[in-house]
RNA sequence: GCCCAGAUAGCUCAGUCGGUAGAGCAGAGGACUGAAAAUCCUCGUGUCGAUGGUUCGAUUCCGUCUCUGGGCA
């Protein structure tokens, strides 16, 4: 079977498609890609969907890490692809739904696929960034893969210190070891990007902020650091949770907490734009309805693509 | 009414010892292979408030006016 993708900027709607398209057909069941849905006691901020909506239709990869473990897109496609594999053995419909690009894009084409190098070994690699500097990594990326290194920034931290970290993980440069082990996809997909006005979707962003806010994202971040996470922990690279961090610790003004979190969404919005806009075999939907009326013909088997 | 300070990019402001100007933010485009809501790259022409004057040449100097702050009455 191939299964459907629903995907999109964040605050176009794409998790509410899926799920009503799941809850009107009762057979489908949805997996979430989504790269902070996964922590607990991150609700507000992350839109995740309500315990309610839950018990109506089942949910997976949702709520499984704790705020201080780290989650990967390797992990992702192992976890999701044993779901995919159960779902259907249970005679149910997986539907793909989330806004995490690179989780999706493992998925659909496959993901190096390497063996798990100690974390002692980036956390080096970051005590020496501190130390002697970024250039000096990036020159010995430079003597270890030109060929990565010529293709990334000098200045690009998180891509230079994970090259590296394979290199000294695996023995081999970054690129060999993309050609070692290269995974293949086990599934066919087909994938439907929600597509937006650009304007709207900025106004929509700026208003759920406010919500969100409203709804006691301040109390949800005082909860967790209550619990012993802090800001330095993965989860709290999630649009916002930094910046509440800092306004219960430090003070300052809540008009320009949301204002900040609203920009950063909304450049995270103009991020997945670029990514989805020039991705090939994707369905560009404007039309939300339509779109969750494909869907649930496609889960009823009456169509097999989006 | 008088005095002072401003008026330059969507916003906040630099600057031009007179040769028509540039930063930050906003905004736009792009990259992306186990941190991805992460990380990173590229993009700045605008009656330099209006109007006279001086000058080869004024956004820059001088006068007047308009507007906005602040102060004195």
């Amino acid at each position: 079977m191939i299964i459907p993708i629903v995907t999109g900027p964040t605050s176009s709607g794409k998790s509410g498609t899926a799920f009503n398209a799941a809850l009107k057909t009762g057979i489908a069941e949805i997996i979430s890609a989504d790269a902070f849905q996964v922590y607990t006691g991150l609700n507000i901020g992350t839109a995740k969907v309500s315990r309610q909506e839950m018990l109506q239709v089942k949910h997976h990869l949702i709520d499984i890490m704790k705020p201080d473990e780290c989650y990967s897109a390797g992990i992702f496609v192992q976890q999701a692809e044993e779901l995919i594999d159960d779902i259907i053995k249970r005679g149910k419909v997986p539907v793909i739904a989330g806004g995490t690009g690179l989780y999706i894009k493992s998925l659909t084409d496959g993901i190096f696929d390497c063996p798990e190098i100690e974390s002692s070994v980036r956390q080096e690699l970051q005590k020496k960034a501190e130390l002697d500097g970024l250039s000096a990594l990036y020159n010995q990326l430079i003597h270890i893969d030109n060929e990565y290194a010529s293709k990334i920034s000098s200045n690009d931290t998180a891509r230079i210190i994970r090259a590296l970290e394979i290199y000294y993980g695996l023995g081999i440069s970054f690129t060999e070891a993309h050609k070692k082990y290269n995974r293949k996809p086990k599934y066919k997909y087909t994938c439907a990007v929600l597509w937006h006005d650009r304007k709207a979707l900025y106004e929509k962003i700026n208003e759920r902020t406010i919500q969100m806010w409203q709804k006691g994202w301040k109390q949800e971040v005082e909860n967790l650091l209550k619990a012993g996470y802090t800001a330095e922990c993965p989860s709290f690279r999630a649009i916002g949770y930094k910046l509440i961090a800092d306004y219960i610790i430090n003070g300052g003004s809540e008009e320009y907490v949301i204002n900040q979190i609203a920009k950063e969404t909304r450049h995270f919005a103009k991020r997945q734009f670029t990514w989805f806009r020039n991705k090939e075999n994707v369905v560009m939907y404007d039309n939300i309805l339509l779109l969750e009326n494909n869907l649930i013909d496609l889960i009823n088997g009456k169509r097999s693509l989006l």
